[in-house]
DNA sequence: GAAGATGCGCAACCAAAGGTTGCCTGAACG
DNA sequence: CGTTCAGGCAACCTTTGGTTGCGCATCTTC
């Protein structure tokens, strides 16, 4: 029962800058690289290497407003992502709890009678 | 109000190939770098250096045993990992229903009194 | 409308990370 | 012993995230 998940948009959201530039536009409800980058620590031009890079995955989309490109997340897209994290972060939580449970199991069936 | 997580331990289980170690390790309670690479696309020595990844952030730790090297999952920081995921889904999910929220407030104010 | 400012894309280049092959050491076992 | 097999090391390749530099297009302002 493995953890089967879309690498593609996990490892789009695997990255720090990649992370917060969502965040940001989900704040702010878009903007462009140049803002962007304006409040990140890395330059424009990598953020446009992120912004093709979400674009791919579809978690975003670019709307060429004149001279500029309006960046906003696309909530459909990104909520599959969410939904995939979220699953993962059960998956994981579920197995954990099982091994607890077969551990404590095989202490008490070792120790019945445990000191201090 | 941004999601901050601990980079380090993300960029962990950010590895496609990592999370399916830590899964390989979860479910067969240990294991070593030979024995992971035969279930894994990737040779010993890729999977090796994977191992050494996930030990530095402490989501493993090695037993030598012979001239094996049995890695296991350290739960305690696996646990943590887990939960930062997990919050972090939980976090952008939130943002996603206040975001779905405003926008059905927006329409319902513009549909029952249209424009100017 | 021309001139400067501003936003973006492209190209070259650099460093780190993931991956491979090849080799060598050292424990296990006949 | 000699063989075998797991693992560590080193060299090298490719991808990816990052930078600088430049050119083009679009605003803006006089």
């Amino acid at each position: 029962m493995s953890v089967i998940v879309d690498d593609e948009l996990w490892s789009a959201v695997g990255d720090p800058i990649r992370r917060r530039m969502l965040d940001l536009l989900l704040t702010d409800g878009g903007g462009t690289a140049t803002t962007l980058s304006e409040r990140l620590p890395v330059t424009r031009q990598a953020v446009a290497k992120h912004l093709g890079v979400l674009d791919r995955v579809g978690l975003v989309h670019a709307t060429p407003s004149g001279r500029e490109r309006i960046y906003a997340v696309d909530e459909a897209q990104f909520a599959r992502a969410v939904a995939q994290l979220s699953s993962v972060g059960a998956a994981w939580d579920a197995r954990l709890r099982r091994i607890k449970r077969i551990a404590e199991a095989i202490q008490q069936s070792r120790e019945p009678r445990p000191e201090t």
